[in-house]
DNA sequence: CTGAAAGCGCTTACAG
DNA sequence: CTGAAAGCGCTTACAG
């Protein structure tokens, strides 16, 4: 069934009523040329016989289906749950339903998705696209997530300003040697948010970029980062990390060579995932304000999605652009906090070690 | 457009080649009543004229849309994106398309959303329930993926089972006192684990069950679970957690405490999340064979909805049952490797303490 | 303010 | 094997 199994239709509510389909429709889609009193009995019978509009019918007859695509790289990638599920809260609020394409991290199958739901008929399309990826024309509106320094890019999060937070923070605990990890240079994301770490960290500060496929290349998949080492032995004092997946790895491996963080060393993320404020210590990180990434994003789709009903039909290139970014929020947690800190946060207290050893 | 916006119709197929569209209709679908070579030529007419069926104009003629809701109880939650991947991926490879719901915690929510998908059409449902809630009629077929224990509950890993495995690795490497690390025992899927994992233990074995909501009801949310206490004045040789996250916070509070994991005590989880085998020591868990879950829940609804058609219209209760369980697969990793085994791993070699300390 | 009618693009008995 | 026709449930000019 399209609908409700049993749902009542316009016609059946028309007869029962006495009047016309389309003074129904009326009524029910409130365009407003139907005597209040009518429209009013028409609702309450269309509730009492439990009328459940076609959606199908609407779509056929209207060519909308108010219903737009998401296409994410990798949905069991930690961060893209958190984009979906304000994506689908901000649908939904603007009247839309949210059909999934998944990628799984190749790009052929990401035009592959958007090819499906293209076929599925959604109105308009919202990409979170393959580290790289460019999409190409599709012949509807599309509303990309990615990084400020894509081309084509709607909205992001303004990563590069996140990194320049980030690295003020650590420059105003005193930082001046920090690991800059990364996974790889080849996403605009990451170099958004290293570039703003050096930026913040500014020029008196010493940096080392680490980038963990290269060290993966070399020494296997899951390989030893060998932080230890250079935070002892070449006197780094911070981790900035540049999503939190990498701060946990070199937290935990830290920590289980002996090092304290922060007593010994700080340790930083971004993205704030669901574990940041759980681990121990909590982890500082970056939040993104999915929030209003994903209002601006179905906003502009929908802004062209109905553009497209007025404008002239051989207009095809309908690719949204704006490029708005959105700030990202620093949030300071106990993995770069100065011993002083340490015991406020109230659960260091009983730790033997951040209250001994300390290099800030 | 409901397709794309300069696609070919039936219609204009037909005029192209002279032939009705009931023609190209039968051709196109592959219903066989049409000579071969007519069938050829329209499908290659079709291909070069970039024809797109419109599903709109399907669905309302077969009452069926093709699309298929997945409910979850909240996205932003690590696990579920995996099921979402693995679920997108059957759907789509049964020809349907997924339309998402997140119910985001809270049960009314959970209603709300069921209520919107059916009304956009759905043919179907598959339903992760939120815990402790129960799906009611609904109108139209329904999967529910949850614990066998729950009542209507079509397919499911089995959690009982995954946690009689953890329980004889961790009884087969000697340990005999050990902490049960939960939430909450509002959950079917945990009282399935905890209940597994000591049978699994034996009746030689003593445990202790720790309840995190508990803990945080007297303490504050975040607040330390005080394993190293418990383990170092207890000899209590493994934490067992009942998910992944846990078994993370009481690895990464164990070490800051400066206790060793596995040297002093052993750490596992369930459920195999992405950074389980990136944190270090990498974590001993259960992975849900998520994939042959999804087939199976969605080939369950598939057969349902195509009953529903043949059946009488009156049905209207069509939850899915079945009951089917999954096996899990143990993963045993470095968190709760003997000595011995240490060095093997890799990456402990330059540990200075899993080397000296350990209690196996 | 209300209604009759056309039509969105398909599929499906039913004839031929 | 092929086609003419009806109809799925709506919406939207157009009349009245």
């Amino acid at each position: 069934m399209t609908s409700n199994r049993s749902s009542a239709t316009m016609n059946a509510i028309a007869a029962a009523l006495g009047v016309s389909v389309a003074t129904v429709s009326n009524a029910l889609t409130g365009k407003g040329r139907v005597s209040s009193d009518l429209a009013s009995s028409i609702k309450a019978k269309a509730g009492e016989m439990g009328y459940v509009p076609s959606q199908a019918a609407r779509a056929l007859r209207t060519g909308r289906s108010g219903v737009i695509g998401l296409v994410l790289p990798d949905l069991a990638n930690p961060l893209f749950p958190q984009v979906a599920q304000a994506i689908e809260h901000a649908a939904v609020s603007a009247g839309y339903g949210v059909l999934i394409g998944d990628s799984r991290g190749e790009t052929q199958r990401q035009t592959e998705a958007i090819g499906r739901l293209i076929e599925r008929g959604v109105d308009g399309l919202i990409v979170i696209p393959r580290r790289g990826s460019r999409i190409g024309e599709v012949g509807c509106p599309v509303a990309v997530i990615d990084s400020p320094s894509t081309p084509g890019n709607t909205v992001s999060a303004d990563h590069r300003d996140g990194g320049v937070q980030m690295g003020c923070h650590l420059a105003s605990l005193g930082h001046r040697r920090i690991i800059l990890l990364a996974h790889s240079l080849s996403s605009n994301v990451q170099i958004d948010r290293l570039d703003g770490l050096q930026a913040g960290l500014g020029p008196q500060a010493h940096c080392e970029v680490l980038l963990v496929e290269e060290l993966e290349a070399r020494n296997g998949s899951g390989c030893k980062l060998e932080l230890a080492t250079k935070v002892l032995h070449e006197n780094f004092t911070a981790v900035a990390a540049i999503y939190d997946i990498l701060a946990l790895r070199a937290l935990t491996e830290l920590q289980r060579e002996g090092v304290d963080v922060p007593g010994q060393v700080s340790v930083s993320g971004f993205d704030d995932l669901a574990w940041s404020s759980i681990v121990s210590p909590t982890l500082t990180t970056l939040r993104q304000d999915l929030k209003t990434i994903a209002e601006l994003a179905v906003d502009a789709l929908r802004r062209a999605i109905e553009e497209t009903d007025t404008r002239s039909m051989f207009l095809d290139r309908m690719t949204v652009t704006g490029g708005e970014r959105v700030r990202m929020e620093l949030v300071a947690r106990q993995s770069t906090a100065r011993a002083a800190d340490i015991g406020e946060k109230g659960t260091g207290g009983s730790d033997p070690k951040s209250s001994i050893l300390r290099i800030l």
